[in-house]
DNA sequence: TATTGTTATACTCTATAACTATA
DNA sequence: TATAGTTATAGAGTATAACAATA
């Protein structure tokens, strides 16, 4: 046996306890899952699940500050400068002077990052597919629901309000 | 504004873009949130998730060996020994030699460990039924079941099979 | 004074690889 | 040879705390 094969959710013979009844574990066993074919399937490009929402939230949301970046991602500013930098190393991000702040710098994708998060979104996307086939539209619809609504947000609000115009809030 | 607050699935007037139909990414916010809430009712104790899952898999499978705990989590075996010398230290848990084959040691809770993982685990369900408290019995079900198939396991094997005999209580 | 980005430092969890003592 | 546990080392990803420049 090799030391680091894939995660086994149920190893026979094994008796997992209380951990079998908690909701938490099995949303773990899910996510685990699901991180171990993200990450294999974004392999090349050396993109791993921060790093992606970090490319999406920036190129979705032009201009936005690093401290932004850490509150909308819930890291310290100090891991968003870390983030910042490995994503600068691989070409994707740039950080740009902001004229009204020479405190702050706002936060753009390169022409790379641009071009390459198209065909990484592809690839998301198929893994995220791959994963889904498995329910039903129904079942698709009612977990994600109920996974918001652990997450503590709003459900799942693809609709933009009245009161979210889009730009970025006022804090 | 503090430098960590708790994370905030969805910051007004930020456009997630893709992130926000993907079924990977609706699972990890749910788990963060999930997470934090697990950490922050187990501070008395000094426990984590990985090492709550130790502790309750030694308590309920006498006699496993490091090698076999690093598998059931999914873990390298270096990091069992991580794991195993930090309960250690907690003083939770205690290698016991094996006479049979003098390079293995036989995990084992210590009497410490037996009687704090009885309040441990009085704090996890309390903490995992207040999460879990938002969804139907019938939800929570329909959940748990969609969650252990996205994981690949056996959907859910409450129930005891004619070959699974084990002095496995039934809780 | 408060904020922005940064650096320094540390801790957890993970990995790979090589080592030792047994088997 | 192979296995069990360990050690060494590394790399994400997170945290807190302090700092300089700027507001």
């Amino acid at each position: 046996m090799q030391d680091t094969d894939h995660f086994v959710p149920r190893v026979p013979g094994i008796d997992y306890g209380v951990l079998d009844t908690l909701l938490g574990y099995a949303v773990r066993r899910a996510q685990i899952r699901l991180y171990e074919d993200f990450v294999a399937s974004l392999a090349p490009w050396g993109i791993t699940p921060p790093r992606f929402s970090a490319m999406v939230i920036v190129s979705r949301n032009p201009g936005l500050k690093l401290t932004q970046l850490a509150k909308v991602m819930g890291i310290a500013r100090s891991g968003a400068v870390i983030l910042v930098d490995a994503l600068e190393d691989l070409g994707y991000m740039q950080r740009q002077a902001v004229p009204e702040d020479r405190r702050a710098f706002s936060l753009a994708l390169t022409q790379k990052g641009q071009s390459d998060l198209l065909e990484i979104i592809r690839a998301v996307q198929a893994h995220d597919e791959r994963m889904a086939r498995m329910f039903s539209a129904e079942q698709q619809t009612q977990l994600r629901e109920q996974l918001t609504q652990l997450a503590g947000g709003i459900p799942t609000a693809q609709v933009p309000t009245a009161d979210s115009p889009g730009g970025l809030a006022p804090k």
